[in-house]
DNA sequence: CGTGCAGTTGAATTGCTTCAAAGCCTGTGG
DNA sequence: CCACAGGCTTTGAAGCAATTCAACTGCACG
């Protein structure tokens, strides 16, 4: 059932028929939950691992005065809590941002998968590798770009991750995400955004109604970001990365 | 040699002393680094992980017009680049704040040491994990804290991971940071990290004057900064790690 | 005893926030 | 089918936090 998780851990660490059957039969607990739900609580002792298969979810932190920070997006093939060491504790939570559907893939179950194989467990390290290259880039997002910067790179960032699991349009995306949920991510208040995304839109950069975010110029909005998409998509580049520099062809990977 | 780590490595996952053993044996290429140089390049492709045996690092990201985000502060015992999957591309730099000692573990002595240990690789994981999680407080540090905050809620987080591996002097500890650094690492101009800390300091809840860092209340300062220490010490789910001395009496410490 | 870098200060400016109100969609019930 | 409610978005105006530029001080080191 987890064909954008089995595809991305495949493109990490090219797996067997075998690893795939293994990891189709590890989910358990498929379930609807609808908009506006947390998935996982701050505190939380895990056992399992979610995997996100519909939907939007994001994690975040909260102060006691009220101020929240969106630290992350789940998109679908992402994973939810933090595997694969059990019981572990987590410190954001997690909420949907529309309808999910989640899948669970218990401790033992997921162990042993590894246990059996080593490109499984290596699909996961990557996997996990990867999240924290975004959560770095994150850091970095908040830390030293201006408004429109900010929310630019997030955009680009966004249709990028989306696109690699197919739930882009041609030049654009559902995004599901309230002016509000774009200030706690970047960290800029909700009218500050809204007067930031006027201005991107007055340049021609974005246009975002209903939900729908459509990038014209895809190259333009980059240039405005200093997105650089590489730490996206290290991990094709690690597996060619591995014979020495060679002509090689460019495109399809044999699975 | 690489005391801290090991000693790190065996609360994450409590260690035999067989795997204490060959964790020692796994270094080598120990080597002397000066202050202000690279220990890795962004875009370099690593066959070995570091470990930071002596002084301080940082991982840093740089955009195209200079501006620099300092990503994480790397101290004794950890990690430098990305275990255990090989060879891994980085996407940021790691440069020496102080003149760093630091060993290299071969790709294949950590493979195959992970392979004979299941607590080896657990406590891997967990230092991975752990390190995510501080990037993700860094990211909602900077996202949604006052400048106020931010710095104090650094020097929180600085302390206590100093205090973990016995690098604290009663009520304070070394910091080899200058103003500069602080403001790459927060999302601040130097300038204004320099009225920050002089804001700190009337309020009595720092003093910081030649490298020397010292927090008299270290309660008071973590309340400004609204710091949770939980994302740190989550090491050892057991609830045995001691959570890091509030305000706590005993001034012997030489002038 | 200068030279250079880190820290400090002041003044002007800007980017962003805050508060408050109004407009606009979408779903709901009469 | 229309009226209304509630969330999200938009607008304006005022204020504040942080930046920028530029000069100056103090300290460490050769």
């Amino acid at each position: 059932m987890p064909h954008h998780l089995i595809r991305k851990l495949d493109r990490y660490a090219g797996l067997s028929a075998d690893d795939k059957e293994m990891l189709q039969r590890l989910v358990c607990d498929v379930a609807w939950v609808a908009s506006d739900h947390d998935l996982i609580d701050e505190g939380a002792a895990l056992r399992q691992v979610g995997v996100i298969l519909d939907g939007w979810a994001c994690c975040y932190k909260q102060i006691e005065d009220g101020r929240r920070q969106i630290v992350a997006y789940l998109i679908p093939g992402d994973l939810c809590g933090t595997p694969p060491v059990f019981p572990s504790i987590v410190n954001y939570s997690v909420a949907t941002l529309t309808p999910v559907r989640v899948a669970q893939i218990p401790a033992h179950a997921l162990l042993s998968a590894m246990d059996k194989s080593p490109r499984i467990t290596r699909a996961f390290w990557l996997d996990l590798l990867a999240s924290f290259a975004i959560q770095r880039e994150w850091t970095a997002n908040v830390g030293l770009r201006t408004a429109r910067e900010r929310i630019a790179h997030l955009f680009c960032e966004i249709v990028t991750r989306l696109r690699a699991v197919g739930l882009t349009t041609a030049d654009g995306c559902n995004l599901p995400l309230t002016q509000e949920d774009i200030g706690e991510t970047v960290g800029l208040s909700t009218v500050h955004v809204n007067r930031t995304l006027q201005e991107l839109r007055a340049a021609g950069l974005i246009s975002l109604k209903r939900q729908q975010l459509v990038i014209p110029d895809f190259a333009a909005l980059r240039a405005v970001a200093h997105f650089d998409s590489t730490y996206l998509c290290r991990s094709r580049l690690e597996a060619d990365a591995d014979p020495p520099p060679a002509a090689m062809a460019g495109s399809a990977v044999p699975a």
